[in-house]
DNA sequence: TCTATTTTTGACCAGCTGGTTAAATCAATT
DNA sequence: AATTGATTTAACCAGCTGGTCAAAAATAGA
């Protein structure tokens, strides 16, 4: 068998399925686009993956992973914690710049369907050989990031807070701006495209500042 | 001409539109799912509101206006800047605890057709009687409260920083919680719902401990 | 070259969706 | 009761969607 080719196909109907259904979520996408994306014939399509929810489910796996770069080898290496957030901070609101299609994706589909999301985490990233570098391959475990955050502020490092706070905030901030994107560039810029992308690349600096202005204890 | 009825069906369309749109948006909902909910034939649907379109218009500009409470005629009142703040915190997570849905509709709808929200801003809500008494009627004007920010920070009242900024933190952390749901109960509480529940609980305190914290100036 | 297997295609289909229409029903006026 | 106009219904339709299938094309092995 033709190895080279059927790779080539199937490679192609990723990266089209995964154009299209970031665009469009699953609901908005049809076979026949992904198709003519890919460039090939849409039963094409079905031979590969059988069906459109089998297709669907391979690629928000590998969107939602990406979602979540390693965040868990970051925030448990041993740098002083504001280093470590503000490192976190900077390399999360890149990765929504690349990506600026991410967190709409990720939060229609969650709540269109939550055990999708429940199926994406026990059953993280099967494939061989092409596995993003970003992604943490054994999942995300808040867990130990909450332990660490108790044990800065039992250290007397950061304030004390609620761990599971002090983590959504950090994503609340980070995210908001990339979901909330065609409100804000009306709302708050009257339609300036330019304003909004100003606004977004102080973005990284004013999130950190306002994170550790909160967190930090004044010495 | 029978009012009575008519305002009776009328009304039960749009109640049942609402329902329905609120939970799987514009591209989920199906005309005959909201004629089942009114308890009517689908054909007065488009006897009453010409087409799904029309019909997800009217819904949509309602939605969107519940979306944005009175905010102007707080952050504009005169009272302690971090008494604004905090009433509007309140305020804000009450809203989306009684409206759980809300983040989810405006995030998918903003983002599945722009259009519709520049629309949604420039025609506000021209319904006769039943206008909700929660929206402003003048649309939302952040210009005006990026000004007051303003000159809270020239006062030196709090730390000085982009009030769009301040504006987008405040929203994010109130919002993010609410958008994430089904990420934030499996991820961080293991699908424990009930430990989902008392993180909101005390959402409102955090929010305005974490802002606070991090904008008011040590005197 | 001939055969067997895999890959690709085009034609097709059943089911659903928003929307139309003509007829039936209802309510008010005369 | 008859007329008129608004409201409601049932039946229907065109178009699109995901999916199937048999045949064709490409490939590999003998």
């Amino acid at each position: 068998m033709d190895n080279i080719k059927k790779d080539n196909t199937e490679q192609k109907i990723l990266e089209a399925a995964h154009a299209v259904f970031i665009k469009k979520g699953m609901d908005g996408a049809r076979m026949q686009e992904i198709a003519d994306e890919a460039g090939i014939n849409k039963s094409l399509l079905h031979y590969y993956f059988r069906s459109k929810q089998k297709l669907f489910e391979a690629i928000f796996r590998k969107i939602f992973a990406s979602a979540f770069p390693n965040i868990s080898r970051l925030m448990l290496s041993h740098r002083p914690i504001e280093i470590k957030i503000g490192m976190f901070i900077d390399q999360y609101i890149d990765l929504l710049t690349n990506n600026p299609y991410l967190p709409n994706f990720i939060l229609k589909e969650i709540n269109r369907d939550p055990q999708s999301l429940a199926k994406a985490i026990s059953q993280p990233e099967l494939n061989s050989h092409e596995v993003l570098s970003s992604i943490n391959k054994q999942g995300i475990n808040p867990r130990e990031i909450f332990q660490m955050f108790e044990n800065e502020m039992k250290a007397g490092n950061i304030k004390k807070m609620n761990p599971a706070d002090l983590m959504a905030n950090i994503l609340g901030l980070s995210i908001f701006p990339f979901a909330a994107k065609p409100l804000l560039t009306i709302m708050f810029f009257n339609g300036d495209k330019k304003a909004y992308n100003n606004f977004l690349k102080d973005r990284k600096k004013t999130v950190k500042e306002f994170v550790l202005n909160s967190i930090m204890i004044n010495k």
